[in-house]
DNA sequence: GTAGGGTCCGTACCATGGTACGGAGTCAAG
DNA sequence: CTTGACTCCGTACCATGGTACGGACCCTAC
């Protein structure tokens, strides 16, 4: 019983090969291989644990952690270190008000010059103008 | 006289290897070699125009545009295509929207819970919880 | 005329997050 | 007991935007 990698993948709704990846990164364990003649081993199987530490990555990816930064949220996992969990979240914080701030700029500058574009049809386009003169 | 690629790159605020990489990109040009005999050739030469493209490259990398968008952009420029750089732009502010609220959502949901994990010490750390349950 | 620094060019490498390939082994159903 | 699907594993490749290396060449100043 239990599920393969492609189950597991399936449910967590990533490839086999992004399952795998997360195994060389060591954020997914690679569980001994069950059945199989001690010499030529058989198949690995996954349990929900698998799944559960799966999805929290799909989950912390969302929230904009990279797999490094996921790496210790799962050492975390289970752990008492709450200072710590406390601490990468408001880096992480940080990091989105800055990008989103960055984002927010190019958004409005770029959005001030299709205006001016598109309200004269005469000399040069200003977008293009804008980049230049920069 | 004229600028060699290292002045260009620093006028530019770029390293050498980066403009090169613009040439093999596309982006900029290759002067061809002055000075040499012919048949052996001297080194390439740079003018204002070229550094004039540099910094109309790192602008619009600022607006958030990728280098094959910002090809794109270098070919209408001196075009009179205005319709076509309005619509990158607009397709540029569409996404960079796209990218905003996915970055205030993410952010929202963590502040959220950093501020539960703060507030008590008590139970499971809610930073992780909220991973292991999505 | 020679020492040094800059240039040229191909090529390889970096991070990030995967995706693809191919051959051998394994497993389950018919 | 064979066939077809799946697994295992190493390795190579993808996009993106560069960065680094090394030998040969060139150019300038002393």
């Amino acid at each position: 019983m239990a599920n393969t990698i492609a189950t597991l993948a399936r449910e967590g709704g990533v490839g086999v090969e992004t399952v795998r990846y997360y195994q060389r990164r060591g954020l997914l364990r690679t569980p001994d291989k069950s059945g199989g003649s001690a010499l030529s081993g058989g198949v690995r199987r996954y349990d929900a644990e698998d799944l559960r530490r799966l999805k929290f990555i799909r989950a912390a990816q969302g929230a904009g952690f990279t797999l490094e930064q996921i790496g210790e949220l799962l050492a975390l996992d289970s752990g008492e270190d709450r200072a710590r969990a406390r601490a990468l979240a408001r880096e992480r914080i940080m990091a989105l008000d800055e990008k989103i701030a960055e984002l927010r700029a190019a958004r409005a500058s770029l959005d001030k010059l299709a205006r001016a574009c598109a309200a004269s049809d005469t000399g040069p386009c200003p977008i293009i103008a804008a980049f230049e003169g920069a």
